[in-house]
DNA sequence: TAGAACTTTCAAAAGGTTCTGAAAGTTCAA
DNA sequence: TTGAACTTTCAGAACCTTTTGAAAGTTCTA
């Protein structure tokens, strides 16, 4: 086996599972994913049966150490099933199709998370710099920090909802998001 | 100057604008920016007064190269603005503290690039799955490309909408993401 | 129990991204 | 026009992430 990639004439179908297995790929990848997570799942979402791990990385063109990591990390997402087959060695995996589902899992696994520690962060900043030391800006910075944790709150609240209701509204930003704020009106400095 | 970061005792307000500008640096960062970008942002946002470059460098200890190529990039998001002070030869710069002008910008900008490449590729998958060869599970492959097309289509129609309202409902994916798609029904194979 | 078929793990390599630092560029005052 | 102050650029360095490939592990059959 040649260590280049081999450029076989590739099938229709094959061409299009990869085009569409990349585009995925690359939705996935802005999600804060691997790409690689999102090729894989789309091969198993257009294959539309169960496949054998060889068969995904062989359309990949993905090691066989590479393509069980993928599929490890898919199911801990809870969006590739292991499927067993009566009288087969291997096992075969296909993907959850209920879009939501996952989107769901997603946000209130991981989404959560980092809105948690953000948020975390924030309010000991705010408290740092509401307890200490008195300064011509302190005050302005308070405020700047106080905002910033309240459009925190606001958007993990929007976030838990939508989860909910499958419906968001930022109306509640109202003013929030979008304020002209007097920027330290009347003040000048050195 | 020696090569090894000094630790210089910190004050509480420096503490807090590290604390936030991290903080934030996470947010922005899970958005496909660059962490870097979202922690000069915040301490321009924080400082609540537009900042000579120098002293976001020296806050955020990064170099002036640093610095520059964030500032640039933050003005082309038109969410950093350059300011000039009289009498002054350096530039300032100041925050956009109007959240929902940077939110949409992104949205409309980014997202929109990501959302139309990936809808073309599917586009073509699709159009490769059908025009083609027959198989015994092309018909079923290309259901599943099209559902994805779908999918991606109401996303960026929910985005538009999202971005002219305030406001998302994903009602309209009703059983588009959450159905449980007969599976092969009734088909085997080897 | 031995061995074949298959999967998982992980150290090292490859690949990608971001930052540094110094040189080049720009602007302004004199 | 010169030189000081400041900014930008970019090649190489540093850093971070992902993949490979081979060894170890597991499971099943005989």
């Amino acid at each position: 086996m040649p260590a280049v990639a081999e450029h076989l004439p590739i099938s229709p179908q094959h061409q299009a599972e990869l085009l569409a297995a990349d585009a995925i790929g690359d939705i996935i990848e802005h999600w804060g994913f691997r790409k690689v997570l999102g090729r894989v799942w789309t091969v198993l979402f257009i294959a539309a049966e169960p496949l054998p791990a060889a068969s995904i990385g062989e359309r990949l063109a993905m090691s066989a150490g590479a393509t069980s990591m993928a599929l490890t990390e898919l199911q801990r997402w809870g969006v590739v099933k292991r499927v067993w087959r009566p009288g087969e060695r291997k096992e075969f995996f296909e993907a959850e199709t209920d879009f939501w589902k996952m989107i769901s899992k997603v946000f209130s696994e991981r989404e959560r998370l980092l809105a948690d520690s953000v948020r975390e962060r924030l309010e000991t900043a705010a408290k740092l710099l509401r307890s200490a030391p008195p300064g011509p800006l302190t005050k302005a910075s308070t405020d700047r920090v106080e905002r910033l944790l309240s459009f925190v709150l606001v958007a993990q609240t929007a976030l838990e909802g939508f989860i909910k209701s499958r419906q968001v509204d930022f109306s509640p930003f109202g003013n929030l998001v979008s304020f002209p704020l007097r920027v330290a009106k009347g003040k000048k400095e050195g």
